[in-house]
DNA sequence: ATTGCAATATGTCAGTTCGATATATATAAA
DNA sequence: TTTATATATATCGAACTGACATATTGCAAT
């Protein structure tokens, strides 16, 4: 799955120009599961745009590149189902977090606890992100992507929480529990 | 997190060739959260060696390169432990699974079907090769990640089979409902 | 008012990584 | 015996990442 494919699936939902399908690839129903830079879509769409897969309305402006509206066409349409053909790859997953937690052993004291709060605040901001979000309009299978999201993100916030005793090493050790851990412990 | 540093910390396992890195990164507690091709792995052992952060001993063949078996030296631990006190980026994950079936509207009659089920699959053998996997010996932040890709791995095949209808589309509509299927509809 | 900040907006570029390919041996199975 | 699979190192073009450069707009605080 390539850059041109991923913008033209956003560009199926309507009308978009780089920026905006780089925010929707961060904040929109996709996100999370996908990502993709600057330097990956400007030239995707540029490409896209020269084999006729796609519009390109510009606001022409002096001085500095002009506003670029980009639609996708049949032929773009067409090409992206013949995308959507093919057998997708497996999974990847990158987690430097998890890496870090890996070999807490070669941490100084306090920085694994450290970390795995700041990780832990991340899914909960997430989560958090995910629950405000506007379904209606959704069709089945992005509803499903959805939920699929929301109720992982909230097993990790699950499992993060049980677990916290593992990552709170010597340096916490002496200290007062949080109110989450007394919660835990009375469980 | 470079290919450097992620082949640094395999070493502080024990040695191992770059053949073996890759196959830890494939089978051992850190797979499914980090990966690395020959691509990356060969050049950076190359790299590491050059720079004095491992040594290496290469039993010398005629005709082709020969094995070479690498050992993490005092300077490419230091370096492993100065690289661990950076912050560390935001995990990654990239699914074209779910990225196609966000786009089920667009694949032919029971195709998403097909891909849903072929999806599980591949999580399902994954908790069954982690729920065969040698716990003893693993620092407590290893154990931590190996608990938590179990974890999230089993919540993300309940979802998948209290879903499965969602995406089960028209092409199966007629069909006789699967094992699986009755049992769900049953609960 | 104006200063400063964040968001909007497009683009480039060096360095890295990915995926495919080439090559060769050892070993277990058919 | 032939075949297939696992072991093992390495390269290469295409693609991607992350950081940087640049410029406008709107908005809040001083």
């Amino acid at each position: 799955m390539d850059a041109k494919t991923l913008c033209l699936g956003v560009l199926t939902q309507g009308d978009a120009r780089g920026y905006e399908i780089k925010k929707q690839l961060e904040e929109g129903p996709l996100a999370h599961f996908y990502r993709a830079g600057y330097g990956s879509i400007y030239p995707a769409l540029t490409g896209l745009a020269e084999a006729g897969y796609v519009t390109c309305t510009e606001m022409v402006q002096e001085k500095r590149p002009g506003k670029k509206s980009y639609h996708i066409t049949d032929a773009g349409l067409e090409i992206f189902r013949k995308a959507l053909g093919k057998n997708p790859n497996e999974d990847t997953i990158r987690s430097e977090y998890l890496f870090m937690m890996f070999f807490a052993h070669f941490l100084e004291p306090g920085r694994a606890g450290e970390i795995f709060e700041d990780y832990l605040g991340q899914y909960r901001a997430i989560v958090d992100h995910m629950c405000r979000a506007d379904l209606d309009g959704l069709a089945p299978g992005q509803r499903f992507v959805h939920d699929f999201g929301l109720s992982i993100y909230t097993a990790i916030i699950e499992f993060m929480e049980k677990n916290r005793h593992v990552m709170a090493d010597t340096a916490d050790a002496g200290a007062a529990p949080t109110l989450e851990q007394r919660a835990g412990a009375a469980e």
